[in-house]
DNA sequence: ACTGAATATGCTGGAAGGGGAATATTCCCT
DNA sequence: AGGGAATATTCCCCTTCCAGCATATTCAGT
């Protein structure tokens, strides 16, 4: 991956945002609209983005597609998405954003539990579980 | 300075290439041109660039123009100039730009220890004596 | 005032990126 | 086949950005 390209998919809010997300496991995109709050269509068109320039890979099951990073290990990537939530005002609500998320792994979970339909793809269940 | 403008910087080569050597200090344009080999007007136009968003400042000596990184000690900043330059092929030459401004301020170094003028502005002048 | 070195600005064209709105596609279920 | 949920695509407009080229500005020395 070249680190231009890296750059330039740090370098947008929704972009940064997703990433953050993406930083603690798998995700379909139905959950990014949720924990984000944006629109479906922008939210689609920044994760092909980078899936486009291989920061992102993804696999579909059933309705839903699976995104994860690409490349989880990558030093330059690794570094960043921790380093950028220590900023104290970085003017990206990540806070927000994984707290609704929490909310929607945590309603996952329960779901599961209690033995209905999966609510999400496996993969994206599976860290749901985990977190508990 | 906010963290998307800071990536913004980060995602051209030509800023990056420039950002790497100011790691190593203060310097001022013409060294830039000669180091990374670039056009001169390239060179000011991403310096200001930089220096509009907040993340160089410059100031004048004689014929000189000084840039220093306007917040060296900034986390994310600071955490991508250290870990880009371990990439195995980021596709950009950090090691080369390196080398160049060794000789640069080597032979400045040299032509101070003569007593000749001054080739560079002192703040650059300080710094090449610092590493000898 | 003139020169040369260092630096900055202006202009044009083209490419890429992002927002908004509407629409299309894919898939599962019945 | 039809319907609904999840996801993707298209089109238009606007702004930013970058390259290339020419030119302008600033400053020190003479």
């Amino acid at each position: 991956m070249e680190l231009i390209t890296l750059y330039k998919c740090l370098a947008d809010e929704a972009r940064l945002r997703i990433l953050n997300l993406l930083r603690l496991g798998p995700l379909c995109g139905c959950h990014f609209v949720e924990a984000l709050a944006m629109d479906q269509v922008k939210i689609s068109k920044q994760l092909n983005y980078m899936k486009r320039h291989g920061v992102l890979a993804a696999e579909r099951e059933a309705n839903w597609m699976i995104y994860r990073l690409a490349d989880p290990e990558h030093p330059v990537l690794k570094v960043n998405l921790l380093a950028m939530r220590t900023l104290p005002s970085s003017g990206v609500p990540f806070a927000a954003d994984e707290g609704r998320l929490a909310e929607i792994k945590q309603r996952i979970s329960a779901a599961m539990e209690e033995g209905c339909q999966p609510l999400a793809p496996s993969a994206v269940a599976a860290s749901c579980c985990a977190t508990h």
